[in-house]
DNA sequence: CAGTTCGCTCAACGAGTGTAGAGCAATCTT
DNA sequence: AAGATTGCTCTACACTCGTTGAGCGAACTG
């Protein structure tokens, strides 16, 4: 029927046995849990504090109690582990396509919403491009040491960027000829590419 | 010494010569270049109409009044003659992999500004994702056509995510592994890469 | 040269934003 | 059980944004 005026949910009558460390715990994951799905879906400056605030189900001023500022929770959503170079310990020259496949989300479910997150803003937000060229740049300096060779950094760039043009294409623009295609299909396909410009040859 | 109070430019005293209509068709010129590097640099919601006018020497209320809204106005800024597919009238796949390289802005001196506003804003406005997805798609079936052989759509699909990727690490994101090789030697590296997608092979 | 047109600016509104401070009520302490 | 602590909400401020309508003055028309 007509909707309840939100029975003034104290925060406190929910979830009655919890110690107060352990609801202020709860509320800022779910508050992070919240900013990363927004900010993955509509980018930093689309997502308000506001509306990060009602889908974690609290008030806009806690989320600036815990995060301190837009930025501050931008930030904290975003950094998670930063995924080690894709050749960390890649023996051939077949691992580290592996290990880029891997990194594309193409196999598993997709990539975290923190990742989503960062590549949704890094080409709008200033914050979240520096994170993303440094990010990007560790990768490519660990990929260049994995492959060695002639231009070897070029080549890694051209790696990463590929990788990256695959996922925002894929998980971000969602393209109609990627959706529809299996996901082991594109990394089958992608794979001859990715070797060849791992390969040396005379160029 | 103190700067002039900007001498109430009335829009007529400057450019003595012109009539009303090249007036009018002169100012419009300008706002769009000024929004056109704006939305290039910035994307569309960083970019705010204040700016644009500023930029273009103009009341904001100009910008209204030419354009309609914001929304409008970026429209217009994107709306170039669609590039047709970079296959369009390619013979053999190296010339389909030198349209490529081409549409790339690896060759000449970079994307015009029309193309990297729309890249910088397709992750974070639906509207231009949606422009983007359209001619994305649009190029798509051009090189499927121009490539044919199985699974042409996925191949031709992953084609173009791997230009959008290196537009995107090059161009906006501007990647100093990327910007410190030479385009020419970015363009002989990724060949063989383009090369392989387009071969046949038993997957 | 008088009257009209119109490109343009000025000033302002209303909505939405990030953010700060006061206060409540449930939890913790003694 | 009384007091101190604190996670949380309410209210509101200051600001910026897109957008609008009135009006000015130069360019056009006769």
């Amino acid at each position: 029927m007509t909707e309840q005026p939100a029975p003034r949910a104290e925060g406190a009558a929910e979830a009655p046995g919890l110690s107060r460390a352990q609801r202020r715990l709860r509320s800022e994951r779910r508050i992070l849990e919240a900013a990363r799905e927004l900010f993955a879906r509509q980018g930093f400056e689309r997502t308000t504090i506001r509306a990060v605030a009602a889908a974690a189900g609290v008030d806009p001023a806690l989320v600036m109690q815990h995060f301190g500022s837009k930025q501050g929770l931008f930030t904290q959503a975003v950094r998670v582990a930063v995924p080690e170079s894709p050749a960390a310990q890649a023996r051939d020259q077949e691992q580290v396509v592996d290990a880029l496949l891997g990194s594309l989300g193409l196999k598993l479910d997709g990539l975290p919403a923190s990742s989503l997150a960062m590549m949704r803003s890094m080409l709008t937000h200033p914050e979240a491009a520096a994170h993303a060229r440094e990010v990007l740049e560790a990768q490519i300096s660990g990929l260049a040491e994995a492959t060695a060779g002639p231009e070897a950094r070029a080549r890694a760039a051209l790696l990463m960027s590929i990788t990256v043009g695959v996922a925002v294409c894929h998980q971000l623009l969602a393209l109609d000829s990627l959706r529809g295609t299996p996901q082991d299909r594109l990394a089958a396909l992608l794979r001859p590419a990715l070797r060849a410009l791992l390969d040396e040859d005379p160029g």
